[in-house]
DNA sequence: AGTGAAATGTTATATTATAACAAAACTGTA
DNA sequence: TACAGTTTTGTTATAATATAACATTTCACT
């Protein structure tokens, strides 16, 4: 998400969100939830922590930026990257979703799959084994259109 | 894999694959493979390393294990959960597949879902969107039939 | 036996994440 | 407004996971 205006958007229906649920996007935690989406690529913690430092000149520490990552995770904003400990602009914030992540090993872009058939049919395969599932996370690496295209 | 039997034969078949493969499966890599193996659960790597010093006296440092590790999964003998930084030993050795885990969050055993299907339909949904499959990682958390029954 | 390649040992350090407690800011109420 | 309780943030320290770099040993092959 790099343009201005679907961020503005973004921030403005995060804010409606944590209002409608009563809890509070403060000014912290807009502000990371800000750089992870205004960010081309998924980024790491401590990426945050250093833009939050040399940007806002806030003196900060690691509990810092995971106690704001922790509340944007639980609100179901941003996802974490498992495979690669990194966390991403969440693309349906409104409807908890489980993660299916397209990363791309060239450009390091990540897209959103977010297939209802693929949450279904692991759903039933799981159940099959007879196991009751509580969340998926579905992480696929590759290459994106845009990187198959060149050498 | 508990039962005695079952931890022989996956290691005479590790070094079946290893020999044809022609690379070396050394006393420290087979160790290393039985550990995981032998595991009811899935380890860490520290934890691992500690099971060297403690049971065989070895003096080992990180990389000692991380080695071993990395060979392993490279024959694809083990899987790495990234989402609880574990291994795991693999079910089907011979035929390197994609990862698919139910991962048990009451006892925290890990089965291997192995679902031709999911593979299929994951790859035909990336490719629907442009995206060309390198690996596909899917972990799935829940609760296993046993951890059901129990209250 | 000698040589080059592969594996392991060893030390140090990077990276990711959390524990614990103090200080500040916010919420609701008298 | 002032107070009390709660939540959030600051701060220090440390845990947990993983790798870099180079020395030493072991192995495979001649």
């Amino acid at each position: 998400m790099t343009d201005p205006t679907s961020l503005q958007t973004a921030l403005a229906q995060a804010e409606q969100l944590c209002r409608v649920r009563g809890v509070r996007l403060t000014a912290l935690r807009r502000r990371v939830l800000e750089l992870v989406l205004s960010s081309d690529t998924p980024q790491g913690a401590y990426a945050i922590l250093d833009t939050l430092r040399l940007q806002d000149g806030r003196a900060g520490a690691p509990p810092t930026v995971y106690r704001a990552l922790d509340f944007l995770l639980e609100q179901g904003l941003i996802h974490r990257l498992a495979s690669c400990n990194v966390f991403i602009g969440c693309c349906q914030p409104t409807a908890h979703h489980s993660g299916q992540f397209l990363i791309c090993r060239s450009c390091g872009k990540v897209a959103e799959l977010d297939s209802q058939e693929v949450e279904k049919l692991i759903r039933k395969q799981a159940q099959k084994a007879g196991f009751r599932v509580e969340s998926q996370m579905v992480e696929i690496a590759g290459y994106c259109q845009q990187c198959q295209k060149q050498p």
